[in-house]
DNA sequence: TTGAAATATCGCAATCGCGAATAGCAGTGA
DNA sequence: TCACTGCTATTCGCGATTGCGATATTTCAA
């Protein structure tokens, strides 16, 4: 069957060969072989009459006819996605759906980890995939290969719909049995050898840290670790200091033998928010998850009031 | 290939389905055979889980989620005919591309007749399909079945673009060498037997007729036509009298024996217009058509000034 | 009961994608 | 300079899917 002469499948080959401008990488993106693409491209370009993708060298570049079918080729297979394929009533006991969420183990521990127990008794047939923040969220979430981003408000643009989820504070944890288990001045904090969190490839800074830098205060870094996670084990047994939300440092204190302090310098308070494609916004599921996500927070810190320092 | 599990071919597939709400006839429409739509269906209703199209006796009936389906499957396939295989840019001299127009046999004589040649002079690759003006024609329309239709500026509803052509006055002819080769009174006009033409199946009467009707103004009507074309030929040899559109007459008295009159009873002049769908507002093929058709215009009454009557 | 108008099913041919292998091209670096 | 790497394009048999014509089945009306 076609539409116009045309295969409406080629168009999903389209859109991974002009963004990845690399057949071998858009096959194994699709999960296609790399003839299978190689073919896909050739019938796209026998049914536009045109190159698309010009070999140059090693690379290829688009033509002007693919610059110009870019945009509308997204468009159309972000509306399929958004108003067809995706169903606009979620029905939890019986919905089969898998969530693809960008989340730092941060509000993975103390918020998402609830969630995801609660959507999969309420809802079987849900499961999760979880992404690590990077760099290239925003354009994964603007491609539509994931549903949500979840991060720092701040960091998210407005161009998406969003929704805080809590917010939280600084503090600075230690061992329990070390030399700062105890209420810290500012000297004591600056003077300390520090744990601190440094993501991806690129280490790039948790929000803490580009706070300081944006300071211009400095601190002694002992151990950059990759995630918030790693950070606790870093500090028990030691004498240094790390700086992490106030939730987190709860959430670890639980099981393990570290204090948590007020900081003894001054850290604005976060609001962690969660922002999902504007095409979106009719999506059932998308806005079950987010009251699931605002139950669990009230369930934990709903009632308490005003979280505060020790 | 397939988008998210979806084979995006199908999509034309429910389209024509959810349209006609019957297998045998989509196939058809869709040139494929009963079977392969029945298939197609089948395939519709694993990806959606949905029964769709319920068998009902001996029709079928949409199921809800057919009915939420039917508008963004619709817009779905507009919008990838508009900004995908259309292409934007037309070059006269090359472009393989067939035009669907309703309009009547009046507009063609007096213009469109002129507007095909010098198209196709300009363009070889175009051809034209004409269809002549029913009660469907605007839904055919919002389907992107046609790409145009001309007729009466104010039979056209001002949700797409439309363009003025021409305007044209109402004159009546006679048989140059019957009894009514003169000026006529509004006694004559009424008492004479009438040609008038009327549409289709269901008899459409033009708007000659219409606006009389509404005046509630009768005549004697001695013959009712097909087509405007067929009412000189039925006036030539008798006495009767056709009230047409100044042009169309004057076209038809190059070649025939008949007399052009003002009429004696006072008729509205006509704006004969083009509308096209909204999604093809961007489409060059379009607008190189009107601007044809204007180009036409102008060089067959332009710099004449106004029409004057004889 | 039979006929007309539908949808669904069945066996066969064509197409598409696979893995595997291959050729060709353009840079890279020893 | 010459092997090497990473990429695109092409080919070959094979299996799965899709479409076709023929046929079975269902429903309603004469």
């Amino acid at each position: 069957m076609r539409f116009e002469k045309l295969d409406l499948n080629l168009l999903v080959a389209l859109d991974a060969l002009i963004e990845d401008r690399n057949v071998s990488a858009a096959s194994k993106r699709l999960h296609l072989s790399q003839p299978a693409l190689s073919g896909a491209l050739n019938r796209l370009r026998d049914f536009f009459g045109d190159e698309l993708l010009a070999q140059n060298g090693r690379t290829m570049v688009l033509t002007p006819k693919a610059e110009e079918l870019r945009g509308p080729v997204r468009e159309a297979l972000m509306f399929i996605r958004a108003r067809i394929t995706t169903p606009a009533a979620f029905e939890p006991a019986t919905a089969e759906r898998k969530f693809r969420i960008h989340v730092s183990d941060y509000a993975y521990d103390v918020l998402i980890a609830d969630v995801t127990r609660k959507a999969m008794t309420l809802a079987p047939g849900v499961s999760f995939e979880l992404f690590t923040p990077d760099r290239r969220m925003m354009e994964r979430l603007e491609r539509g290969e994931v549903d949500m981003i979840m991060t720092i408000d701040s960091y998210l643009p407005d161009t998406h719909p969003k929704q805080a989820l809590y917010t939280d504070e600084h503090s600075v944890i230690s061992w329990s049995e070390g030399r700062y288990a105890h209420a810290l001045s500012a000297e004591e904090y600056l003077a300390a050898g520090h744990v601190i969190a440094a993501f991806g490839p690129d280490r790039l800074p948790a929000f803490t840290e580009a706070h300081l830098d944006h300071q211009g205060i400095s601190r002694r870094v002992d151990i950059s670790v990759q995630s918030f996670t790693s950070i606790p084990r870093s500090i028990v047994g030691t004498d240094r200091l790390a700086t992490m939300y106030r939730r987190h440092a709860e959430y670890f204190a639980q099981f393990m033998p570290i204090t948590i302090q007020r900081p003894p310098l001054s850290f604005p308070d976060i609001v962690e928010s969660a922002q999902w494609h504007t095409s979106r916004a009719g999506d059932g599921a998308i806005r079950w998850l987010l009251d699931l996500c605002l139950e669990a927070e009230r369930e934990m810190h709903g009632g308490q009031g005003e979280r505060k320092c020790l």
